[in-house]
DNA sequence: TTTAATTTTCAATAATTATTGAAAGTTTTA
DNA sequence: TAAAACTTTCAATAATTATTGAAAATTAAA
């Protein structure tokens, strides 16, 4: 396999695994064009690699941008706008990650609390409030792990991780 | 609030957050519908609780069986069958990241190996194999943080979680 | 200015995924 | 064995989510 081909699969590969965790599988793409790009790309240079739409181009750009994860990069003689990818998919994992914790998890938490006050003290409402404590506590977990998942690159991943160096 | 709204707003609360994480609403509001039950349901109560359709009830019913978390139990005098859910939402959540680590991630980490393997030398495919190294390290961490969740009962969770004793 | 180049928006459309419901299949009872 | 009770299947349909593409808005050049 050449260097081409081995840089499409691996778009491919990480836009299918960012789909089955529902994220959406052209920002992913575009994120990955961009860190195997030796050069900032533009609109036009995106739509052509991933045969998308411009319209679709400029929706994942802008939230990659929004991220904090593309930027715009300024190429002299050019008047276009041109992108550039210095982080890497770990950081494009913990942003997602992030925002997702706090639009989805977070507010279940809320719920979950305000559904222990229910004022019965029968049996059958003993054992819902049982089994209440289990989804808290899963959430409470996943929370956690996702937490962990968030800092985990300023310790442990720090050592496995090489920081890219665009030359 | 009382306890059937109670019931019914925590069902809810879990299949939405279920579905958010890629995982089918309607099963996990089934098996959070049997948590919640005293007694073992038939197809005819879930359809009606849960207001959809027999094909459906059937479909996530089964799916729930095969993975070891619902079970049919008989009921005497009945005919048809019943279920219950003697296991807690955090095993269907473990059994759920199993299935979807082995089933997802295992294969990226595959295609990632053999992209490694590319015969190229050259400064682009260096840089290139760097940002694959990074995505490796990042399904690799993934897929560690999904062992370790599965792993988790087994230590640090068994002293949150209280056992579902059914009466 | 005015024009041309480029970006953004968003209603329309396509792709994907979940659900229905009725027909076919099974099991039980009479 | 036949009929009734119940379960399963799966093509058709609905719901959800992603993508397109052309018109509107913006920005830069003439």
């Amino acid at each position: 396999m050449n260097l081409d081909e081995a840089k499409i699969k691996y778009i491919h590969t990480w836009g299918s695994l960012a789909t089955s965790w529902g994220i959406n599988k052209t920002m992913a793409q575009v994120h990955a064009l961009l860190l195997v790009s030796t050069k900032p790309l533009s609109a036009e240079d995106i739509m052509e690699a991933l045969q998308i739409s411009r319209g679709n181009v400029n929706m994942n750009v802008r939230a990659l941008i929004d991220w904090g994860i593309v930027r715009k990069e300024f190429v002299v003689g050019e008047r276009k706008e041109f992108f550039v990818a210095d982080k890497d998919i770990w950081e494009l994992f913990k942003q997602i990650t992030k925002e997702r914790k706090k639009r989805e998890i977070e507010p279940v938490l809320k719920i979950l609390e305000e559904l222990q006050e229910v004022d019965d003290t029968s049996e059958e409402a003993e054992q819902f409030k049982e089994v209440l404590r289990d989804l808290s506590s899963v959430t409470n977990t996943v929370n956690g792990i996702l937490d962990k998942a968030i800092r985990a690159d300023e310790h442990w991943l720090l050592s496995n991780f090489t920081k890219i160096i665009r030359k």
